[in-house]
RNA sequence: GCGCCUUUAGCUCAGUCGGUAGAGCAGCGGCCUUUUAAGCCGUUGGUCCCGGGUUCGAGUCCCGGAGGGCGCACCA
C-alpha cells in the first residue's frame, strides 16, 4: 500500500492526479470491440478507427519500452498495448506509476498481435482512479469464501465467473419481467413493513416503528396484499420483491430473499401451469442461448415441454410402493405413524407431518421438471378445494433438481371457508406451532367484497436463478449474502 | 442448536517429532519494443484468528472463545 501511495504522489506531482478526474469519454466497451474486430488477422490493424474506453487494469506486463496490460470493463477484458514511442517519456513514466487495480481511460485503435490476441494499441490515456489496496493473486483470484462474501466488490473484480453469474441473474430477472409484462400484468409494490406478516408459514423479523410506537413485522409473503388488489379489480398483478423469514441460513436459505408472486383473475390452476411452464422454458432458453437443457452438476436436465405431471397422492403411493395411501395420509393419526415408520420425529401438526413425509419420500426423485398437483387442503390454507374432492386443493408445486421452484393454486375466494381455515390455524398456533401466522382478518373482510376466481403463483427467484446458472449455493446468486458480523 | 473440517505474508498455500517462519504470485530495484500465469537477476514483507495453559522452548500439544465451510437438525 505504501508503494501505491508513492505512485499516487508521483502522478500528482506531474499534474495527473487520478482523483481529480471528473469523467471519461467512452465510445466503446471491451466486449463491443472484441466482437467488431473479430475479422482482423494476426498483426493486422485498424488504425483508422480510434476508440475510447474506460475500466480497471487487471494485469500489467512491462517489457522494457513496451507495456501490455489487461483492461476490464463491465462487458469483458481487453488487452492494451502501450509503447514509449507513442505516449512519450512522461506518458511512459505515468504508466509505470499505474498499478494493477487502477482505473484508466484509454484511447487507441484495434489490432491483432502476432500471437493472435485482439488488442487496443493505446495512443492516449489518463489515470482516473487509484487502487490503494492491492488486488488478490492474479492467477488464483480470491478463494477464501469468507472474504469473497464479505468483500464482494473484490470478488467481482477478480473472479469472472462470479460476475457472469450475477450479470446473468440481472438479465434473467429482466427477462422474467418482460415475459410477464407481455402477458398484460401490472407490476406493483406492496409494503415490506407490516403490522402483521401473513400469507405463509414462517417466523417473521420484528422491528419497531417510532412514529407509531408500534411493533412491526417484515413481510414473509406478498400474497395477501396482492389478492387485495385482485379484489380491487386490477385483475393481473405481480410483484418481484424481497421477503424476510427469520429462519435458518444454509446453501438454499438466506434470511432475505426474492420472490415472484403473480395473480391472474379468471384463471384457474391449469391456466397458471401453462403460464408457469412457458415462463420457465423461456428462461431456460435465455440462460442457455436458445437451448432446452440446463447443465446441472456433472449432467444436464431437459426442460423440453411439456414437463412431467403427477398427482400428489399418486406420487406418494408410487414412491412408497403403495404403502402410503390416501386414507393413511389424510388421517392425522395415521400420518404420524408413517413418520414413525420413516424414523422421523413426530410433527406438531398433520400438515407438518405431510410435508416431512413428502420431503423424505418423493422429493429426492424429482429431478426433471415435474408438476405435482392436488395437495391436501390441510397444507393449503389459502387454496380452493377441488369441486369433486373437497379434501384436496386445486394446487400444484413445480419441482426441479429436488428443489421446489414454484407453488401455485386456484385461490380460495369464499370468505366463509377462509374464515373457517383461519380459525383452524388459530388452534394450531395455540397448540404451539410458531410458524403459523396470526390470521389477517381484514383479508377475510376484503374477500367479503368479492374476489373473482383467481389463480396465483409464488416462485422463489433465487433458487430459480441457482437452477438456471448451475449454482451450488444461494450465496452465489446473491450480491451480498448475510454474514455474521466480525468481532 | 449438534458434529466434522478450517483460520500462517496483500493473494494462493507449505510448515516433519515441540527447537526460534517458508515458497509461488503480488510489491520494490535492475535488463528487455508483439507479451499474455511473460522471462531473467536481486530484494522487502509476519498480531502464525483471539485468550489462557503445559514446557527451558508452542504456528505445532491442551483448554476456552471468535469467524468461516460442510453435514445433521430447523426451515413449504
Amino acid at each position: 500500500m505504501a508503494a501505491r501511495r508513492e505512485n499516487l504522489a508521483a502522478l500528482r506531482s506531474r499534474g495527473k492526479d487520478p482523483f481529480a478526474q471528473r469523467r471519461a469519454e467512452v465510445t466503446a466497451t471491451a466486449g463491443e470491440l472484441l466482437e467488431r474486430y473479430g475479422f482482423l488477422a494476426a498483426t493486422q490493424d485498424a488504425a483508422a478507427e480510434q476508440w475510447s474506453l474506460a475500466g480497471r487494469i487487471l494485469s500489467k506486463r512491462t517489457m522494457g519500452k513496451t507495456i501490455f496490460a489487461d483492461l476490464g470493463d463491465r462487458t469483458s477484458r481487453l488487452q492494451l498495448y502501450v509503447r514509449k514511442q507513442d505516449v512519450g517519456e512522461d506518458g511512459f513514466a505515468d504508466w509505470n506509476d499505474l498499478d494493477r487495480g487502477d482505473l484508466v481511460a484509454v484511447r487507441g485503435y484495434m489490432f491483432r498481435t502476432k500471437l493472435g490476441e485482439l488488442t487496443l494499441h493505446v495512443t492516449a490515456f489518463r489515470a482516473i482512479g487509484k487502487a490503494l489496496r492491492p488486488l488478490p493473486d492474479k492467477w488464483h483470484g480470491l478463494q477464501d469464501v469468507e472474504k469473497r462474501y464479505r468483500q464482494r466488490y473484490v470478488d467481482l473484480i477478480v473472479n469472472p465467473d462470479v460476475r457472469d453469474t450475477l450479470v446473468m441473474r440481472s438479465r434473467l430477472i429482466a427477462e422474467m419481467r418482460r415475459f410477464i409484462d407481455g402477458a398484460g400484468f401490472y407490476e406493483v409494490e406492496t409494503p415490506t413493513l407490516l403490522h402483521l406478516a401473513g400469507g405463509a408459514a414462517a417466523r417473521p423479523f420484528v422491528t419497531h416503528c417510532n412514529a407509531l410506537d408500534k411493533a412491526m413485522q417484515l413481510r414473509i409473503a406478498t400474497e395477501l396484499n396482492l389478492k387485495r388488489l385482485i379484489v380491487a379489480g386490477l385483475e393481473r398483478v405481480y410483484e418481484i420483491g424481497r421477503i424476510f423469514r427469520n429462519e435458518g441460513i444454509d446453501t438454499t436459505h438466506n434470511p432475505e430473499f426474492t420472490m415472484l408472486e403473480l395473480y391472474a383473475a379468471y384463471w384457474d390452476v391449469s391456466d397458471m401451469m401453462e403460464f408457469n411452464e412457458a415462463l420457465i422454458a423461456h428462461l431456460v432458453s435465455v440462460a442457455t442461448d436458445g437451448g432446452t437443457d440446463l447443465p446441472h452438476g456433472d449432467g444436464a436436465i431437459s426442460f423440453q415441454r411439456p414437463f412431467a405431471r403427477i398427482e400428489y397422492l399418486d406420487a406418494m403411493a408410487q414412491c412408497s410402493g403403495g404403502r402410503y395411501t390416501r386414507e393413511r395420509l389424510l388421517d392425522s393419526v395415521a400420518a404420524q405413524q408413517i413418520l414413525g415408520e420413516l424414523g422421523l420425529p413426530a410433527s406438531p401438526t398433520h400438515g407438518h407431518a405431510l410435508d416431512k413425509i413428502f420431503e423424505r419420500v418423493v422429493e429426492p426423485s424429482l429431478i426433471v421438471p415435474t408438476f405435482v398437483s392436488g395437495y391436501p387442503v390441510v397444507i393449503s390454507p389459502l387454496a380452493k378445494r377441488r369441486a369433486d374432492d373437497p379434501e384436496i386443493a386445486d394446487r400444484y408445486e413445480l419441482f426441479c433438481a429436488t428443489m421446489e421452484i414454484s407453488n401455485a393454486f386456484t385461490e380460495l375466494n369464499d370468505p366463509d371457508d377462509q374464515r373457517a381455515r383461519f380459525d383452524a390455524q388459530v388452534s394450531e398456533r395455540l397448540a404451539g406451532n410458531e410458524e403459523i401466522p396470526e390470521p389477517d382478518w381484514d383479508y377475510v373482510r376484503a374477500l367479503e367484497y368479492g374476489m373473482p376466481p383467481t389463480a396465483g403463483i409464488g416462485v422463489g427467484v433465487d433458487r430459480l436463478i441457482m437452477l438456471l446458472t448451475n449454482a451450488r449455493s444461494i450465496r452465489d446468486v446473491l450480491l451480498f449474502p448475510l454474514q455474521r458480523q466480525h468481532g
